[in-house]
DNA sequence: TGACGACATCAAATTTTTTTGATATGTTAT
DNA sequence: ATAACATATCAAAAAAATTTGATGTCGTCA
């Protein structure tokens, strides 16, 4: 049975509505947060103490669910000096609407 | 914040490899399972006890699956005698899809 | 170097989800 | 009406996910 475990592992990390949460705010973020310099990307992520402050949790707690994310390949992140920039990876994204598609002839 | 609670829990119903396997299974069924008529459908879904079978699942847990899958409106049931049939609701895939390209700009 | 700030990791506590077994509801067939 | 079968619901047990607080690591800056 074609079984594709990579779509249950992304829907497992979009289930959480503190995730899903993240999610928006990293894709809508507008300007960085700590460190000014934003070279090369549009959306430029927001650090770990930026997030906590927005979501009133603590740092091991958002640490957590950003693991989850990185590990689903949601997010990727980039360390700028001390902090640590996350962002939103479209690619998996798209990867898991196709996979949907295909399994459920969508489209 | 925009934050669309449907996606969480439509994410959340597919985020189990149970329930994955079920919304294949359903999808991928061929011919019902008990009662033999299949009138205006192409996808005739299967019921409960054959599910149990398949995924060697005691009925009660088999049920609380399917509960969490009609609840986020992936699957339509639709009583058949003694019966019960659950087919995929594309419509509500197709939504959450919808949704996902609206929050993170895809395609 | 040493102090500090940001993030990671770990273990324990808490909460949520899933599984199980028992019982209830409803339909079919005798 | 009764028996048999399919599914739903409930409460308890088990398993998994999340939160929290403490501690560790690493890079920065004075």
């Amino acid at each position: 049975m074609g079984m594709d475990m990579d779509s249950v592992k992304i829907a497992k990390a979009l289930s959480d509505p503190v995730r899903y949460k993240i999610m928006l705010l990293l894709y809508r973020s507008e300007e960085t947060c700590c460190a000014g310099n934003n070279d090369s990307q549009d959306r430029p992520g927001l650090c770990n103490c930026e997030l906590m402050s927005i979501l009133g949790m603590i740092q091991s707690g958002v640490s957590y669910h950003m693991k989850e994310l990185t590990g689903a390949g949601l997010v990727t992140e980039e360390p700028r000096g001390k902090w640590k920039f996350y962002c939103v990876n479209q690619k998996t994204l798209k990867a898991y609407i196709k996979q949907l598609c295909r399994d459920f002839d969508l489209e």
